[in-house]
DNA sequence: CAAGTCAAACGGCGGC
DNA sequence: GCCGCCGTTTGACTTG
């Protein structure tokens, strides 16, 4: 299988960051987000993790807050009863996407035990795993197939007089690209030193 | 508040 | 039949 030797490992960046991330926006120090009440929790997972004070083999504590998730999502439960229900999209917590980056990092595919394990581990349901992973080798390839793209627009372009332009426009769309997603970044790929 | 973005979940299709 | 890829749908959320 192919896939993505630009992603960064897991461990190497920063931990902050996916805390910080817009989907638990913090108003000093609080989460504002009122709908997702694992954010209110985000500073006791940031001392956790910080201080690497992982629960040797539990949940890593993930699951004192975990919010729909903790309750099998979507298709296992929420079509359960009769008729048609909104389709729920579960909110997985910042641990929970920190392991499955983690693993993700190491290994892009999963075998089924493997996969049970971490569903266990997690607390999520293993198709939730299969999806999350599915998903992730998807916007994996896709990031960097843009990437390539771009790369050789650049290059093709010349530069030239246009070259702070066009860094400034590239920036700009990375950095909205990413905004929800810092821990996506990857400063040591083709564009980081190109970009800063 | 409309428009844009993100990401979990879904569905179709193909390979094994 | 299961699982992967790919594109889409949809609900939560942000931004201007």
């Amino acid at each position: 299988m192919e896939m993505s030797g630009t992603i960064k490992p897991v461990t190497s960046f920063l931990i902050e960051d996916i805390l910080s991330s817009k989907d638990c926006k913090r108003v000093d120090g609080k989460c504002s987000s009122p709908r997702r009440e694992k954010c209110s929790d985000w500073r006791e997972e940031s001392e956790k993790l910080s201080t690497h004070l992982y629960p040797e083999e539990s949940a890593f504590g993930m699951h004192t807050e975990s919010p729909d998730t903790s309750h099998p999502s979507s298709s296992e439960s929420n079509f359960s009863s009769a008729g048609k229900q909104k389709r729920s999209r579960a909110a997985f917590t910042h641990l929970q996407v920190l392991e499955l980056e983690k693993k993700f990092s190491h290994q892009k595919y999963l075998s089924a035990p493997e996969r049970a394990h971490l569903a266990s581990t997690l607390r999520l349901t293993e198709t939730q795993v299969k999806i999350w992973f599915q998903n992730r080798r998807y916007k994996t390839k896709r990031k960097q197939q843009t990437a390539e793209l771009c790369k050789d627009a650049y290059k093709a372009d010349g530069l030239g007089f246009r070259e702070d332009l066009v860094r400034a426009s590239l920036l700009t769309s990375f950095c909205k690209a990413y905004q929800y997603r810092p821990y996506l970044w990857d400063y040591s790929g083709a564009w980081g030193p190109m970009l800063w």
